[in-house]
RNA sequence: GGUCCUUUGGUGGAACUGGUUAACACGUCUCCCUCUCAAGGAGAAGAGUAGGAGUUCGAGUCUCCUAAGGAUCACCA
């Protein structure tokens, strides 16, 4: 009669090393007490997910947070599904956003003494693993076809039964070795399934670091963990690399909540400690009234790369990411206005237990604070990053004349409350291209001009002239302002609406009508940045042709 | 359908071991400032904590029931 040990060497014959070789190779850290180990390990099958940067992020700051370790793995074992190239640009995207992993994947090679890193790579670590499950019983080969199981699933479905293949519906788990040998002999394709000793009907107490205690059902079932194409399922590489790779944490959507029993049985199977888990919730959308995971297919915001397309820094991103990992963020933000997000302490039970609503208002907001932050200096050098890549023209006309540019995003910096105009990067051309030929007389042409209707145009015409005449921007900037005025009085233009208000008849409007007629000249537009800034940035030369300009349109 | 998770204003959410008018931020509205706009300042509206019952002097906080939403039930991860 044949023994597991027949089985076992039958199957993977050329498997020598033990378990025990194994954990000779990859030993456990040394790391300080209370370091960390996470990872972020995506299969290579598509973009980076909004979910998946909010997990990561999560993740990473934990280990750097606790002087741990950060690694990366590529979970590449579905071949179908596998994108190619995706996994570099996983990695490349991951840098973007300046999450830089320990050790591990990295795009094109890997680091680190955990490896190989790529789970395709691995399929030895795992036959080890499973010979030992196999000669201990816990791991039989399965020879059920497609049809046997769908069959399987149709009679339990009518049966109202819990489907599955476990328990007494596990029909090749009572193949004896021998017969299970003479199917493998005769080249019947087959799977490996884990034997499952669970009960669904026992509870397991689990903690999860960011739910507490949760009470789960046993698993029960033979859950299938090498494939007939040589590659472990997703749960048996799990069990394997985070046990070799010592992760102390893992760290992941709550979608995986319910295949935690599987896990833990699976731990227990080797007798290894199972790693902490952190279950995060998943980013929703509202749909149609109703709440629903970001989907990749459906929802365009899914994609991170998506926001960074539509110009929001990468550090606004990642702070509104953090506000909905950490409810006490924000609050802490503004305590810390001087600090930044690698200040800042995450703690897994400040987080919220329900999926939050993706809140493009609030991703805007805080778009907003962040830019408005910037220097001009980096407002040039992340604008000249993000046109590069999204729109060559503007690209050139900023590298053209960067002190040009430069002194455009400085208009207002210096005032204690300095301007806010830009809520991404994409907005800033259409703010500021009246700055820029041939776009200012693109706007003045193509559309009338909108002067106040109530003022005569020779009027208009002459306060222009005069002011192009008189034209002194060398003082500051109250001066300035008050020249502007005294040229308005010259009009009868009142000096400020109070004065107006009070003696109607005595002026055609105050200093702001005025005021407006420069603005549309200069910019085509009734609103614009502070005219005296403008005036500065175009110098004499351009403010006379643009006078003259907008005289001849009218 | 089974199992599990979740449930506080439009949104994100605070509220220590149950204790008085349920924070704060975003959004909305009003007013102020102002050469327009963006800001900034002041203020307002908006939930009685999914619903119901119970325990208690007292419940968002404890118990039970109901409901709704979500996740998951593959040789995908």
């Amino acid at each position: 009669m044949a023994t597991l040990s027949d089985l076992a060497n039958l199957i993977f014959p050329e498997i020598t090393e033990t378990v025990l070789d194994l954990e000779k190779r990859y030993p456990p850290r040394n790391l300080p007490e209370g370091a960390e180990v996470t990872r972020f390990a995506p299969s290579p099958t598509g973009f980076l997910h909004t979910g998946s940067l909010f997990t990561t992020l999560v993740a990473e700051k934990v280990a750097h947070q606790s002087k741990g370790v950060f690694f990366t793995r590529l979970e590449d074992t579905d071949t179908k599904r596998e994108i190619e190239g995706s996994g570099k640009e996983l990695l490349d995207q991951l840098a973007v956003f300046n999450v830089v992993p320990d050790e591990g994947y990295l795009g094109d090679h890997e680091e680190g003494k955990y490896g190989p890193y790529i789970q395709s790579h691995r399929a030895d670590i795992y036959k080890v693993v499973i010979k030992d499950l196999l000669l201990r019983g816990r791991a039989y080969p399965c020879f059920c076809s497609q049809e046997d199981l769908q069959a399987l699933r149709k009679t339990q479905e009518e049966n109202k039964i819990i489907p599955g293949y476990y328990g007494e519906y596990a029909k090749c788990r009572k193949l004896s070795v021998d017969e299970a040998m003479a199917l493998i002999k005769e080249g019947k394709p087959y799977v490996i399934r884990f034997k499952s000793m669970g009960d669904h009907n026992n509870k397991v107490e689990v903690d999860d670091l960011v739910r507490g205690h949760l009470f789960l059902s046993e698993n029960d079932q033979d859950i299938v963990i090498y494939k007939s194409d040589g590659l472990p399922t997703y749960h048996f590489a799990h069990l394997v690399d985070d046990h070799f790779m010592r992760t102390t944490i893992v760290s992941r959507g709550e979608e995986w909540l319910p295949s935690l029993p599987i896990h833990l049985e699976l731990f227990a199977s080797m007798g290894w400690q199972a790693p902490k888990y952190a279950h995060l919730p998943v980013i929703m959308k509202l749909d149609n009234g109703n709440k629903r995971k970001l989907s990749k297919r459906k929802d365009n915001e899914a994609a991170i790369a998506y926001f960074l397309q539509d110009g929001y820094p990468v550090e606004a991103i990642k702070e509104y990411l953090y506000t909905i990992a950490n409810s006490n963020y924000e609050e802490w933000h503004i305590e810390n206005p001087t600090l930044g997000l690698d200040d800042f302490t995450f703690s897994f039970d400040k987080m919220s237990l329900d999926g939050a609503l993706f809140d493009l208002e609030k991703l805007r907001n805080i778009s907003k604070e962040v830019i408005g932050k910037y220097t001009a200096k980096k407002m040039l050098e992340e604008m000249e990053k993000y046109t590069e890549k999204y729109d060559q023209n503007f690209y050139k006309l900023i590298t053209s004349n960067e002190e040009y540019f430069e002194k455009i995003m400085d208009i207002e910096k210096d005032k204690h409350n300095p301007r806010k105009d830009y809520v991404t990067y994409s907005e800033v051309f259409d703010k500021i291209k009246f700055m820029y030929e041939p776009y200012y007389s693109e706007l003045m042409e193509s559309n009338p001009l909108p002067f106040n209707p109530n003022f005569d145009k020779e009027l208009i015409k002459n306060i222009l002239r005069e002011f192009a005449a008189t034209l002194n921007y060398d003082t500051d900037e109250s001066t300035w302002f008050a020249s502007l005025k005294a040229l308005g009085a010259k009009y009868h233009f009142a000096e400020n609406m109070k004065t107006l208000k009070k003696n109607r008849d005595l002026y055609i409007g105050q200093v702001g009508d005025v005021a407006e007629m420069i603005r549309i000249a200069l910019t085509s537009s009734k609103q614009s940045p502070n005219i005296y800034y403008i005036l500065r940035i175009l110098g004499k030369e351009e403010i006379n042709r643009r006078i003259e300009k907008a005289i001849a349109l009218m």
